[in-house]
DNA sequence: TATGAATGAGTTTTCATTCAT
DNA sequence: AATGAATGAAAACTCATTCAT
């Protein structure tokens, strides 16, 4: 349906099949999508499917992997770590939401499956906290730049926080074509960088504060 | 075999029941989720389950509903609208992250499932909608309070953003045993607030704006 | 098919199921039985099949089970473990060869299936050196009675080879309906049983044996 | 992999399909043996072995008719039909086990699955009556070397009862690597033809035979 | 000669769901 | 009110077998 060729080397049929699965998980979640369906979707049948990249488990995890290459590919590309903390987690989060929303299908919906199926959840927890890790590294080196400080435990939070709020817009972008990445990008700048410049210079914020101190 | 069939008025039941299904749906995810498990668990033959809380799907709406309802309860119990703007903030992720804190196969992980699921997952965005609304005019009415204004599409990202940041420390809240909500709590603060102030006062994060300034 | 009547009680439709199966298997071998056409022989849908005896594995073991135990109780049943040793083999030869005679498509038939087939073939290896080692007891017993003594590994020879012939006599009664298994009986004592007890007795055969002698 | 695809005289190949062959179906038995298995224990493509051999079902048939006349020949090219007949007997259990022994896969894997796995199982069927047939003419022809005879079926039991025996414990010594063909050879005639040799000399047992006699 | 690519057809197994009692 | 008995429907996975090159 897909194709009409017939006999294509393996290498662009596993891709077609990639292609294919991914639009059906997208559209149907990892349970209700049908290994018929996903076959017939790459115009190929099912024993080739199996053949060239197993179980649905494992072509599910196949279509992570490649969406999630993609999606590294996409942001390693536009941050020079050589720039300001700001300015790498600007840039960074530019290229997410940018490419996040020129793949509506890939990467974001392929996500939100995985995080709550095992045994892909596991495997996606690892990404996630290695992106947590990175950028509360990011932020202790520019701390560090300017001679302060703090808990790395806080560090973590502000990061898990940071990503938290960058998958939220991630899915409304998903699910808004009208919204445009870049704006999405600053807003979340303005969210989210402000604070936690401020928590980086030293302000902490208590149950009891004195607001105008 | 959790109880002893004892012909119990309805409404007993059907919360048993209810008990039981969300553990089975926690433990499970919706999809392996087995209705005999179910049954078994609540102590009850499949057919009653049927006849009480209808089909498997709508069975799983009616737990969304349950535990949404009472964590709604618990966020609003402690939220007071005479208080200034940051103390409601910080008084209901406080009651947020405690409640999620306590019933750890409750809402977070239904949550979850319901996320990437049809046809839940529009319903949930409905009520995912409806608190970032009502985030958005709680800080709505803090500016109007400061005598500022921003324009609404701001004002909703960030509450976005917010939503997005709890939901993500709520899912390590979740699988963390040894975190103390409270902690929780106070790190969203200090990661969101802090920022979201400066917005509110003004501010603005622009791609080349001037750092030392 | 094989009966009209709904909702019978489980143990009933058991057994059915087990008619169905045994006929199917002895009729196509392990593999080749369809998990549908049992079923349908039962006058049964699958998945009661599957209900009440489980997998395919699990269904053959079932069946084996079943004839085995009937053959043994049909043996046990007429041998005395007071008579002499030649009366005692002969009243088990009788009493296997009528059961098997009687129950053309029963044991016979499934045995020669599982002893080719894992994980069944160690099951059964395991109820056939059992029957072995009882054979060989007998012998030894015998010989105890006439104050001889053989080596168990020669009793055990013998006790396999007499189990071997029994086997293949038991194959040709079941395909040769017109053989009567009385005289199959007589026969295997008279094959087997003039023999072992000269070795009993004493006697040896060796490479160069002087016939006369 | 076994082999690095050399361009092989057809004669050549075909050996080391039907010795990959053999492994596999010993390995895993008739059905869970697997085309592609054996393809690539032979270090062939596929459609190569079907090329050559057909048929799972003609490749298996292939392995048996090789083995067999293997057998055969190892066991043809010890007995001499001048010899008396116990001696040809015992030759040709030397020969049997000793094959047996050295070829466990051939043996085990393809007889007993043969056995009970049409349609092959007719075939070894008509195989194995042949050599009943053969091992009854050597009985009576024995017997009439002393002016003796019995009738036909009486002989043919004794042959059956004596070909089961040697399966019996042929099986035996595949399953068990440290076991000498050659004592298997020795019991075997111990525990067979002792009492063979008493019923060719007139006796028969009875019933309710005076055993003092 | 030799093979990578491709598939039709079939099997076991599982589940949500409903009668009949 | 309550349940054991029963099933329709579908989905994942496998394999022997054959083209097209």
């Amino acid at each position: 349906m897909a194709s009409v060729g017939k006999r294509l080397p393996r290498s662009v049929r596993e891709q077609q099949m990639l292609d294919a699965a991914i639009r059906e998980f997208a559209q149907h979640g990892f349970h209700a999508a049908n290994m018929d369906a996903i076959a017939e979707r790459a115009g190929v049948s099912k024993p080739m499917v199996y053949a060239y990249l197993g179980t649905k488990d494992e072509l599910f995890v196949a279509c992570l992997r490649r969406e999630a290459g993609r999606l590294l590919e996409a942001v390693a590309g536009v941050v020079d770590s050589d720039l300001p903390p700001d300015q790498q987690l600007w840039r960074g989060l530019r290229g997410f939401f940018a490419y996040v929303g020129k793949h509506r299908d890939g990467w974001a919906v392929l996500y939100r499956q995985a995080r709550s199926r095992e045994p892909f959840a596991s495997e996606l927890a690892a990404m996630r906290r290695a992106m947590v890790e990175v950028i509360a590294e990011r932020l202790a080196l520019a701390l560090a730049g300017h001679g302060r400080s703090v808990p790395a435990e806080e560090l973590e939070s502000i990061a898990l926080a940071l990503v938290g709020a960058g998958e939220s817009l991630a899915d409304r972008l998903v699910d808004t074509p009208q919204e445009d990445p870049e704006r999405v990008a600053t807003r979340m700048m303005g969210a989210i960088w402000l604070g936690a410049e401020r928590q980086l210079h030293g302000e902490v914020w208590r149950t009891h504060q004195d607001q105008s101190a």
